[in-house]
DNA sequence: GGGTATTTGTACGTATGTATG
DNA sequence: TCATACATACGTACAAATACC
């Protein structure tokens, strides 16, 4: 038993982070097995001897860390071991036909399809700036790829919605940005540049992609022009960090992954 | 006045939500600038008619989405807009002198280093997995990589302790680990392959790096090998998600970033 | 340098709402 | 329908870090 009185030596040794630690270690010991459910809080504050502020506090510690998911009126369950998919990345970049994630995905599920969520006037400075383009002249449209029902990545693209009228409103339900725009403008695509980063996910991915408000999201992001160079969008894809990787192959043959 | 009772329509409508969006929404607005405290909790509290808990249950959801920082002692303050390093990823991946984090860094700043944290024997099975090699021959060795008191990656590097023997014990100041390894063991190193994904920031990120538990850090792994194609190292790097991303140019020069 | 007030951090208790099975 | 489990929200108290005189 832990109880009571804060003891000494704050911060890193306090006894919400105490309990996190210890149900952390008796996660790795294998006591609960991925998937399986923690006892209540009920049953942990009597055991730590603690209140329920401070076992709640060791257990959104656990969660921000991914290590346990937490569902109202179930209870809370060890996190499963994500199945990380490997996005591919080409380091030439050629000609854009499907997306690398759409390839990617694909070559493990099949019915891969790019939803469209949204559109709107969306002058934003920073897709202005990127594609050399005055703002009011930008239309964002939100999508969603996914596969039977499951959410893989939440994607903004910012176009030019007087070279491309309509964009969304003629979408095709199984269709990819890179393909709409050949099939219906006529325009190849090619990469000028790609980022890669992170971020917190907001209410819009926590809706769209699951997880929590904060869990780490992979960022993809980019400027796509047409064969003259010139830029026909940004995107800002996202993904939860748990279930992708971008990966860049240079060069031999050993590495295993 | 929002207080009391809950209202009904649980979830997106809490009361500590409806009092983050709206403390949001007046950051936006510009009533409080980046780096300027935000009222003290009490304060909050009085304005919003709401208890403790619920407001810093409001301020921890921005924290989790870094809109404000919160320093014990001192008080909330509005997240200073980051300025983000680009890491360039070469995409041909030529031999390695510098990193790509020390060059990008030194182009900014010039007194970057690469610090031995600490190493020990760790047969990681992840690691002995990418290099092809025994789990018992893997030694960890962990650095800092910053600039005059600054901490601006952590990183582990997972080298064969039978081929590279004391090479952190050897390591000078200013070193890097390419720069170390040619120095001291004549090999020159290219990239196998590099992969980017996110992860949370755990206790030790947080040591070093800043920031808070779960936040967000853009992670580069990869493999780097020997002329032969021998792979050398498993290093795993992480990088607080607001400081930087790697970006890999392809083509075009429209636009500015 | 030292003492004090301010501000956030941790921890207790209690009550009630909402989701799940 | 009902019990169980987590979510939200109130209150209080004291510890620790910071700021200021």
């Amino acid at each position: 038993m832990i109880r009571g009185v804060p003891q000494r030596g704050y911060g890193r040794n306090s006894v919400f982070r105490t309990i996190a630690s210890r149900l952390q270690d008796r996660i790795n010991a294998g006591e609960w097995m991925p998937g399986q459910r923690l006892p209540t809080e009920v049953a942990l504050m009597a055991e730590y001897g603690v209140g329920r502020l401070t076992l709640r506090e060791a257990l959104a510690h656990l969660r921000q860390l991914g290590v346990i998911e937490v569902r109202q009126g179930s209870g809370s369950y060890v996190a499963d071991p994500p199945a990380v998919l490997e996005i591919q990345v080409d380091p030439q970049g050629q000609s854009i036909d499907e997306g690398s994630v759409h390839a990617s995905i694909k070559s493990v599920v099949n019915d891969v399809v790019e939803h469209v969520l949204g559109w709107s006037a969306d002058p934003s400075a920073l897709a202005a700036g990127h594609l050399g383009m005055p703002p009011e002249r930008l239309v964002r449209l939100d999508t969603l790829v996914g596969s039977g029902g499951d959410t893989f990545a939440v994607s903004s693209y910012w176009v030019d919605g007087a070279r491309f009228p309509d964009l969304a409103q003629g979408w095709i339900g199984g269709a990819t940005m890179s393909g709409e725009l050949r099939r219906r403008f006529g325009v190849t695509l090619f990469y000028s540049w790609r980022a890669f980063s992170a971020a917190a996910a907001g209410d819009i991915e926590v809706a769209h992609l699951g997880g929590y408000l904060g869990a780490p999201l992979i960022v993809r992001d980019g400027v796509s022009v047409d064969p003259d160079d010139v830029p026909v969008y940004y995107v800002r894809r996202r993904i939860r960090a748990e279930r992708a990787s971008y990966v860049v192959h240079y060069r031999g043959r050993h590495a295993e992954h």
